[in-house]
DNA sequence: TTTCCATGATCAAACGATTGATCAGGGGTT
DNA sequence: AACCCCTGATCAATCGTTTGATCATGGAAA
């Protein structure tokens, strides 16, 4: 038994393979069948178990009912988080989700959004490993004048279709609402001081006339991950000055795993010893055996906003800010 | 500027679309194109950037360059570790991945096989959510006669094409190194003691001569899901009889995460006070701060396994037994 | 000079659905 | 009776590639 499809199941109907199309597709009121072929169609459709063939469809109207997602990482389980969002709106409006891993590398990001479009994609929706990744896609968007709607999940960048998260905001936030629960001397682990999330953390120490030189240093490396880069670093930072301050920003969910990880083996208890901030709220910081203070970065609702800007093919520039879940590692 | 296509490209050449297909796709040896005529050719779809259609070219051929992937849920880590591994063998073999998450229903995961076979995926590899949906996608499968290979990931089930991961076997020989080790007092967490993997337990506690009753009650509920379950469980035995074993394994990691952070609440110390052992060897277990010994799922070799299976288009029934990865959650 | 073959290329039919253009025929106007 | 319109249906081209069948050409063998 071969696959059904729109000639055969015309043939058996005795019509032509145009009136099943347009029966089958029913884009309800122009339907310029008459309500009797139109049962005879279905009945026969149904019967023989027809399917139709996404591939010749998308081939005629050069378009498919499918998005393209690329994330940069999946060992991060913040990525994943928004991976199932993404996958359950996604089906939600019948589209399938063809994925990518992009791994850090903008060449690789680029042939893989290239790749999506020739697969004639509704739209792709991206993370960019850095700012200048998202600006390399979007200069490919423009000059090779692109139509699917591309969206970038990103931090900072105010490039192209975006939905991004203000970490910048939120850390003043989070340092405003830590200083009002009594903390003066709060520090972070990290390598560049300067730019980026810290920047706010800075920000609202300042403007309440507090130091912000608790660094703890740490050197990132690949072979380490983030995950053991910042163990080793709070092990040295321990074992040579010991924790000046009295909580912590951590950059994600996975670097504070690594705090905390040294701060244990030290004897230093969370949070009564020291505090912990971290960023992410993903299932690390929720399944610690102290529940984790953390930022949470809002994957559903990122997830949802970007899909929905590329099944509507919709502009979108929107900036969100992430709330604080406030658990057991503040006081 | 429009897209180049194997016409536009045989026009500017002066030459027959065979022929550009012929060289592009160029399965060394065939080509039925002299040398002059195939550089110039090369050169211009260069030049003008061509971009090969593979929905075109899956209409005429009848299958993609793409594979299905369905993961029961992304919210164990255990699956996204495999999530990697499968689009990294599939994106090296330039296949592109089709993602689905079929969330526990059988007719969900009906529904994505057949939707990812209509879009011709090379083959589909799927975790089914239990022995039933194996067999109904499997019966499926032979009823309506799919060519497409279908691999399933699953622990237990012997149907069709699989890889499967021998947790009896698993768990029996943990447990016998376990006893190697001098534990003696060896106990588990879970609801239901017959079947599945603890059998293993079981086995070899008789085969040793030592009891198998040291079972921690809990009752599994999709409200507080594996990790609230498990804390909960852990938290009224603790409260009501205390730890009676030396050690317990643990269903999955986030089990294991609920059981530490019952633990650490008690003050009862890992490994000293109570030893774990759990399951699945994710992110969780490695970045606990006491890192888990967990029996490691080897999620790799399994996605590999899967992989090669489909793109060969090869028959595959293979067992086996994960290792254990022995960390500072036992002695 | 005819026959045969190898080489390098083209032809044309698919693959399955979509869709603007076209058409047959019946009923209503004038 | 001639004209127009409406309804319900068909025609045929198209999307871009692939691929078996066919064809022209020139040189070698008979």
């Amino acid at each position: 038994m071969v696959k059904p499809t729109l000639k055969s199941i015309a043939q058996t109907v005795g019509v032509s393979p145009s009136a099943v199309s347009r029966v089958l597709n029913d884009r309800m009121g122009n339907t310029r069948v008459s309500e009797e072929t139109v049962d005879r169609i279905k009945a026969v459709a149904g019967e023989l178990g027809y399917v139709p063939n996404p591939v010749a469809a998308s081939l005629r109207k050069g378009k498919t009912d499918s998005i393209g997602l690329i994330l940069t990482t999946t060992a991060n389980p913040f990525f994943t988080d928004m991976l199932h969002t993404f996958e359950e709106v996604a089906t939600a409006s019948s589209h399938s989700v063809l994925f990518n891993v992009s791994q850090n590398e903008i060449e690789s990001e680029l042939a893989c959004v290239r790749r999506m479009l020739s697969y004639y994609v509704s739209g792709v929706i991206m993370t960019p490993h850095i700012d200048a990744s998202q600006a390399a896609v979007q200069g490919m968007v423009e000059r090779e004048n692109i139509q699917a709607p591309i969206v970038f999940v990103s931090q900072t960048a105010e490039i192209g279709n975006y939905v991004r998260c203000d970490l910048v905001e939120s850390y003043a936030r989070a340092t405003q609402e830590l200083i009002g629960r009594g903390y003066t001397k709060i520090g972070f682990l990290g390598s560049t001081p300067a730019g980026g999330r810290h920047e706010g953390l800075f920000r609202a120490l300042r403007e309440n006339d507090l130091s912000c030189d608790y660094r703890m240093p740490c050197r990132f490396t690949s072979a380490d991950g983030e995950f053991g880069s910042a163990y080793k670093g709070v092990r040295a930072y321990l074992e040579s000055v010991g924790p000046l301050a009295e909580i912590y920003f951590a950059y994600s969910d996975l670097v504070a795993q690594g705090m905390f990880r040294a701060f244990s083996e030290k004897g230093l208890r969370v949070p009564d010893d020291v505090a912990l901030v971290t960023t992410d709220n993903s299932v690390l910081a929720r399944t610690n055996s102290v529940p984790l203070t953390s930022i949470a970065y809002p994957a559903e609702e990122i997830a949802r906003l970007a899909i929905e800007a590329v099944l509507e093919n919709r502009e979108i520039q929107k900036t969100l800010i992430a709330p604080v879940a406030w658990r057991g590692s503040t006081k």
